[in-house]
DNA sequence: AAATCTCACAACCGCAAGTCT
DNA sequence: AAGACTTGCGGTTGTGAGATT
């Protein structure tokens, strides 16, 4: 039989209602089957999202913080494009807000930070530096690949201004500590192989008798 | 006040990897 | 071992809200 039309755009708030409740009653797999089985007229990866990025106990739906986009930083740096690794390392969020977060925020200040590696050694230069860890621009040419710069014309002379508006204002020293704190406290210091642990506390759905039923429909 | 632009975010898509049968 | 199915990931797009002209 031809399945029914799939429902696509914004979910109401029927629908996450829904969805929570056979989340909780079936558990976050199969989600084909679930999708069907809650009757709503969503694909198993619309639900899937809609779970992972919003419906999710426990995830932080505030503003970036200064210390989170520190991370973010690092993070990137260290592994790229890898959003599911670095949300790992920064507990209630979601991949798809880190990836728009960089897109939209960072990626911008990264290119800015690129400009003014090539431009003139500024104290603003250095300054970012600091922020970004190293004391070279090396760590940002991977990025610019994707970045599309002639894309972006960037006032030069308003560069200072715009920076300054997120800049940190700690020095290279604090910058260092404050990287060790944050990336040894969560396991991920890079700097320390010794501090290096896995952390796989991964939470393991349940599974009862009522939801393996369902599924054997 | 209206039109236009920019930004931020939610959601979709395609693909690859993993798991099941 | 192989094909089917499911899940997860990363890139991209659509859209609403706020800012700017």
């Amino acid at each position: 039989m031809q399945q029914e039309k799939l429902r696509k755009g914004p979910w109401f708030e029927e629908e996450d209602e829904r969805l929570a409740s056979i989340v909780a009653i079936l558990g976050e797999r199969r989600w084909d089957a679930l999708a069907k089985a809650s009757g709503l007229r969503r694909s198993g990866k619309s639900c899937r999202l809609r779970w992972m990025n919003y419906l999710r106990p426990n995830l932080k739906h505030g503003h970036i913080t200064e210390d989170e986009e520190r991370l973010i930083v690092q993070l990137q740096k260290q592994f790229g494009n890898k959003w599911s690794k670095i949300v790992k390392q920064l507990p209630g969020r979601t991949d798809n807000e880190i990836k728009n977060y960089w897109r939209s925020h960072l990626r911008k200040k990264t290119m800015i930070y690129e400009q003014d590696c090539s431009g003139s050694n500024t104290s603003t230069n250095s300054e970012l530096k600091s922020s970004f860890g190293k004391d070279d621009c090396s760590s940002a040419d991977s990025l610019t690949d994707e970045m599309e710069v002639s894309n972006y014309s960037i006032d030069h002379s308003s560069n200072e201004t715009r920076l300054s508006d997120w800049i940190p204002s700690w020095t290279y020293e604090q910058s260092q500590m404050e990287h060790h704190m944050y990336l040894c406290r969560l396991n991920i210091c890079s700097c320390y192989p010794q501090c290096f642990s896995e952390d796989n506390n991964s939470s393991i759905s349940t599974w009862d008798d009522t939801s393996s039923s369902i599924w054997e429909q």
